[in-house]
DNA sequence: GAGCATTTGACAGGAACCTGTCATAATGAC
DNA sequence: GTCATTATGACAGGTTCCTGTCAAATGCTC
């Protein structure tokens, strides 16, 4: 590399401290959720509209994701018969996603797991180094958000 | 969510930050790589390849990626002429991949838009957090690794 | 050296993200 | 009310990761 400076060179060493951790996080999201025949971005979809049905497009505004992203992942939870699309009063062609019974079965039990697994990870790392981690992770979005420009988010192509 | 532990929660926000983080940071790393004919995922080959040629499932190895992705990455970037497979004097079937001079150009042309961009941000962050940040997610991070089990990095199928 | 396990690249297929384009529905300017 | 703009879902296609399977090359045991 050509001479990184010193705060360039921690940067960069958070930039692979966080590729790794994802990559681990995606994989222990999906352990979690494959008892309940989901993996990780489907319970993710399931979640959003745990706290009441919504347009795939609200979805995907919640989630920082594009929309066809969430559009395909709703599909296939509609085609497994854990969401279904019921009418939108608000909108003739945009339907809301809403939980099966079978959907919301599947999310309890993997939110059952999911506690025991963030309770036993949290647990494991120095309460004030936890703080940290998730204060200075924070603030790099947020300054890495501003440095990318308003167009932060996936935008309508 | 059924009622999670304080620290549960702190791991949890952990894990969303990391998330969004992570997408940021791709989104950051194709913007860099992009003017020189690049992708992320692209570019972090070429830099492993910059220390020496290697073979396909060593550099998988070095990156933590499985086998098969790298192979994808490496045959792309011989394709469009960044790398080329030379002869291996250890092994008669696994070629070493490669820098070609294109792809030297390319790679150095990255180099120096990551330089400026990873000073930027990094003197965008107080030290202390920065380093805190690097810190708290390594601890995730390994914690992870052994709660996951050993089998944490992808392995062969 | 013969035989078996491991490593490797090739090939196939799937998941989850992305972009772009299109027609339709909603919205806002006038 | 009309018309341009915006939001939305459908559809198509691409990238980057994954897994599984296979044959060839290597390495290890004996």
């Amino acid at each position: 590399m050509p001479s990184l400076t010193r705060k360039a060179e921690t940067f960069s060493a958070l930039v692979l401290e966080v590729f790794q951790l994802n990559g681990l996080l995606l994989q222990a999201g999906d352990r979690l959720s494959a008892p309940a025949g989901l993996t990780s971005a489907r319970w993710q979809v399931l979640g959003v509209i745990d706290h009441g049905p919504a347009t795939v497009a609200a979805v995907a505004r919640t989630m920082g994701l594009a929309r066809q992203s969430v559009q395909q992942t709703a599909d296939a939870l509609a085609k497994e018969g854990f969401v279904e699309y019921v009418d939108n009063p608000h909108h003739q062609r945009a339907k809301c996603v809403s939980l099966t019974a079978a959907g919301r079965r599947a999310l309890r039990k993997v939110e059952q797991a999911h506690a025991a697994w963030a309770d036993r990870l949290g647990a494991s790392i120095a309460p004030a180094l936890l703080a940290a981690a998730v204060e200075g992770v924070r603030e790099a979005r947020l300054r890495l958000e501003k440095d990318l420009g308003v167009e932060a988010r996936p935008h309508e192509g």
